[in-house]
DNA sequence: ATGGCCGGCGCAGCCGGA
């Protein structure tokens, strides 16, 4: 089964390259992030015509997560737990029948953050404590397990290009990369790197040449339970759809389970 | 050497992103 996180910047101005790309690789499950579109206007026709499920969880202009899936889910899971009041469009988890039992696979979209010490960089942070308690409540099941997505943090040097840059960036700082080891403490693990211990960049910003530059960072990470992990094959970057005409400033990263 | 963008909204620039 193969399984990929990516953030589209759009689903709307990146409907045709979302469709090629389906249609080439033939994910099982993709887990979208920054649809920025409403429910009622995503464009689930022409990806339904291509043989997907489609369950979003969206709002207006910003933000949107989605799942799109072979398989129909048993149950669909809107907004991350842990405040009521929340409105920012950020989580959706999805249950899917697998081999014998379930795969659980969230899509998630971590608030950036900046400028550091904002009411943004303290709502990322509560965030990130509920995907924690959240985290700790579903490894208790036990189960095949994939928080998929955009973290917006870059955990160590090696995953940027020129680290310098990002030390009073909210992705980078302290208290976000503790934030999130604790959450990798768990016992989650990092996909990408199980399999590979060299820079694997899945970000590079639009401006300032950054993509001929191969000026990029790791910020789109799949984390695994161990229930998952006993069942990796393989994980990668697929760096090369940033070339694309249109291309979103994230890539696809995948990971293929023995399910 | 320096600076360099893009999507959404909505029809002009501004906001948000990382």
């Amino acid at each position: 089964m193969k399984i990929v996180t990516w953030n589209i910047n759009g689903v709307k101005a990146r409907l045709d390259n979302l469709l090629v790309w389906l249609e080439q690789n033939q994910p099982d499950i993709v887990c979208l992030q920054e649809i920025k579109s409403v429910d009622e206007q995503f464009p689930r026709v022409p990806i339904e015509t291509l043989g997907y499920h489609v369950e979003t969880h969206g709002q207006k202009s910003f933000n949107g997560v989605a799942l799109l899936s072979r398989i129909s889910p048993e149950e669909i899971n809107r907004g991350l737990p842990g405040d009521a009041t929340d409105k920012q469009a950020r989580f959706i988890e999805g249950v899917y029948p697998a081999g014998k039992g379930i795969v659980r696979v969230a899509s998630l979209y971590l608030p950036n953050g900046n400028p550091a010490g904002s009411d943004k960089y303290s709502y990322r942070l509560s965030w990130m404590k509920r995907l924690h308690d959240f985290a700790a409540s579903r490894l208790c099941l036990e189960e095949p397990l994939l928080l998929a997505g955009d973290y917006n943090v870059i955990p160590a040097d090696i995953d940027a290009k020129n680290p310098d840059e990002w030390v009073k960036d909210a992705l980078f700082l302290p208290s976000a990369r503790e934030a999130w080891q604790s959450l990798v403490n768990l016992g989650l693990t990092d996909a990408i790197r199980a399999v590979s211990s060299e820079p694997d960049y899945t970000f590079w910003d639009y401006q300032a040449g950054a993509w001929p530059k191969n000026n990029g960072i790791r910020i789109d990470h799949l984390l695994l339970s161990p229930e998952a992990s006993d069942m990796l094959i393989h994980a990668f970057v697929q760096k090369e759809i940033r070339g694309w005409e249109k291309a979103s400033d994230h890539v696809p990263v995948w990971v293929e389970l023995d399910i």
